[in-house]
Parts: C-alpha cells; sequence; structure tokens
DNA sequence: ACCTGAACACCGTTCAAGT
DNA sequence: ACCTGAACACCGTTCAAGT
C-alpha cells in the first residue's frame, strides 16, 4: 500500500500498474493477487485508507455554514488527490469513512428548512459540481505539465473569428489567467444560496 | 470514422482500441497510423465530427433565458454521448464548431450585466457542473448495467450507523429513487441566478 | 500514396507448482 | 499461508518492406 502510494505520487496514477507496483515492493505481479481481489480492489482499498485520514473538524452551529463548511472540506479532500476522483465518481461519495461529510450537508440542509428532498437534490448538486472542478481542473493541470502538446485550447481560442466570437475573441489574451483563478467559492456559494429555502442565506 | 463510431456505441468507448478497430474496418491495425497520428487524434476527430453535428437552434432574445437554453444544450449534448465528457474535460471546451455555445452564455451573462470576468467565472461555473453532473450520471449507469457488481453504494448506505448519520441512515432506501431523478434544470438555474447580477434572475 | 507483418515494450490476470 | 514462473489474451506504436 505504501509502494502503491509511492508509485502514485511520484508518477500519476495512470502510471500505477500492478507490474510496476510489484516491481516497486519487490516482489513477483502475481503475488499482488493474494492480497488484493485484483485492481480495482486494491484501489477500493486505497481509497478508504485516504478517507480516514481526513480531519474531521468541528463543524459551525449556523446550518447554511455548515453546508458551506462540509462541501468545502470535501473538495479540498479531493483537491489534494485529485486522481481519486476519476475512481469515485461513479458511487457517489461510497466509502463508510467520508459519509459523514454527506450527512453534515443533508442535515445543514434540512436544519435550514429542506425537505429530505430537497436536501438530497442539493447535495448531488454540490457534489456534481465539486467533481467537475477538481476533474477539469485536474486535467488542465496534467496537461499544462506535460511539455508535449503545447494546448490546443489557446490555439483554437486564438483563431476565433471576431465576428461570430466577439467575445470569446476578445477575451482570448486573457484567457488563461481568467481560468487559473479559483472560483470554487463563490460557485459553491451561489449553488448553496440558490438551492435553500429563502430567508436561510446570509444569516 | 464510421467504425470508431459503431464500436463505442455497440461496446462503450473503454473497448476502442487501434486492433478491435481495424478488425472492425477490415485492415491491419497499422494501417491506422497512415489516418490517424496516434489513438488521441483519432478520439479527437471523432470528437469534432460530433459537435459539428449538434444542432443550433434560435436562442431566446432575453440574455438569461439565453444562458440557460445555451448550458442545457450542452448538456443535453453531452449527456447523448457521455464517454466524451471523460476526453474533453481537460480542454475546457475546445473544437472551433462547439465554441458558439460558450459564447453564448458569456454574452448572455455580459447582457445581464456581468463584468466580462464574471462572465467567464459563470461559464466556468456551469461548465463544472455540467461536466460533473454528465460523469457521475455516465459511471453509475455504466455500473448499474454491469450486472458484475452489486452496487457498494446501496450497501454502505445500507449499513449507515443511525446514530452516527441519522439523516442518512433514514434516508437509505428511498435513495436509489432520489439519485434517478433529474435535477440539472434546478441545479443550473440556482448556480445561474446566484452568478448573475441580482435583479436580472426571473425577467 | 497506401497498406502490411513482424516486432517491441508493455498491460491485467490465472493457474499449477513451489516453500 | 504466502510466494512464484510460465503462460494467456490483450494493449499502443514503430519500422522496414511491399504494392
Amino acid at each position: 500500500m505504501t509502494a502503491a502510494r509511492r508509485l502514485i505520487d511520484r508518477d500519476g496514477w495512470r502510471k500505477l500498474t500492478m507490474r510496476r507496483l510489484a516491481t516497486e515492493a519487490d516482489a513477483a505481479p502475481t503475488t499482488l493477487y493474494h492480497h488484493f481481489r485484483d485492481k480495482d480492489d486494491l484501489l477500493a482499498q486505497l481509497l478508504n485508507d485516504y478517507a480516514d485520514t481526513i480531519p474531521r473538524p468541528d463543524l459551525p452551529d449556523a446550518p447554511r455554514e455548515r453546508v458551506l463548511v462540509a462541501a468545502t472540506l470535501i473538495h479540498d479532500s479531493l483537491a489534494a488527490w485529485p486522481w481519486i476522483v476519476e475512481v469515485l465518481a461513479a458511487d457517489d461519495l461510497t466509502g463508510e469513512s467520508a459519509l459523514w461529510m454527506v450527512e453534515a450537508i443533508i442535515a445543514g440542509a434540512i436544519d435550514c428548512g429542506c425537505t429530505p428532498e430537497e436536501a438530497v437534490d442539493l447535495y448531488r448538486s454540490v457534489w456534481y459540481f465539486t467533481v467537475g472542478e477538481i476533474l477539469v481542473r485536474a486535467n488542465a493541470e496534467r496537461r499544462r505539465a506535460d511539455p508535449q502538446r503545447p494546448n490546443r485550447r489557446d490555439a483554437v481560442l486564438g483563431e476565433a473569428d471576431p465576428a461570430r466570437l466577439p467575445h470569446l475573441a476578445a477575451l482570448a489574451d486573457r484567457w488563461p489567467a481568467l481560468v487559473s483563478r479559483n472560483t470554487y467559492p463563490q460557485g459553491l456559494r451561489a449553488l448553496v444560496d440558490g438551492l435553500l429555502p429563502h430567508g436561510h442565506t446570509e444569516e
């Protein structure tokens, strides 16, 4: 497991193969199959171990703040190890040891006057937004780090036809700077305030 | 290209390999490399071709509606071929022929009184939300279709400790029904209304 | 120009055999 | 119980050779 984490941190999770992991752990590839059912099982255990390390701070009393803090905690935990998202996106936020954050969001929403259905909807929207943010930024980062392909996006945007795409053409050269800013907090706040019953925002 | 599309629709994009594609197209695997630089190049061409087929309806005059309609169009186009998201998430919405939707969102936001910076931020939030929604739902669908693993998520939720996770435990049996509903429109509206200057919502 | 077979350097996983 | 080598059925890609 430690070898696996080392390998991911050094070379990225796409390079984590059973064979490389075996080499890193000084064992035969086949040996791994006596400790893990298969590769998915290994990844799942890696995920659960990580979830257990997430600190569990006291959440604020005000329910709206509680929702925001819990969501930000999920976000920051994922941002620290973004490859998780690609493995995880499938099952909502499965893994026993991470469920308390989901509970915190749903409880906060209910305390703000949501019905249970509305609370689940709010959680799901927050989860979609968070997953998307992490994923897009992680991939952008990966491409940036890869000196290979010189960023097709900037090229496409640079050639934008000012007649058909006036705003994009005007913004083309500022685009890289604009998209590198962190807008998660504003987006999250907009989403939460839009989905909580009125009168519970900004309190 | 037609063979590639056929293969993806039949077996899923994870099964699209150069070798299988070659077989499908009655050619040697190596032949493909005279038509595409590599596999990424093939995928990129597949993407661009698809973007060209997206219908281009007249957008409403009211700027807020324009933002919502353009975002929903992006969403629905991706939902129809969700594997695209995994290839695409990297570069924002690259590909010349899809940029008009980005332009529509940014123009709508500016017409609502946003600064260009705010308009780009709004577009990015919408993009994150949309990517997350498609990705999570596509993966959930894939798992559901795979009779193999019997859904770890429901199991984990079913065992939720009512003392520590009261709301989740109470919602456990309704969870599958709750998460299968389509909440994209509400989430999108909340996000957009929260990020547009006040006074421009619901007009 | 277009296509090909042989080859290289990889994958995940199984299985019978060893200690 | 734990580990292993040999093997199977795959990958993407290159390259010299054919038409």
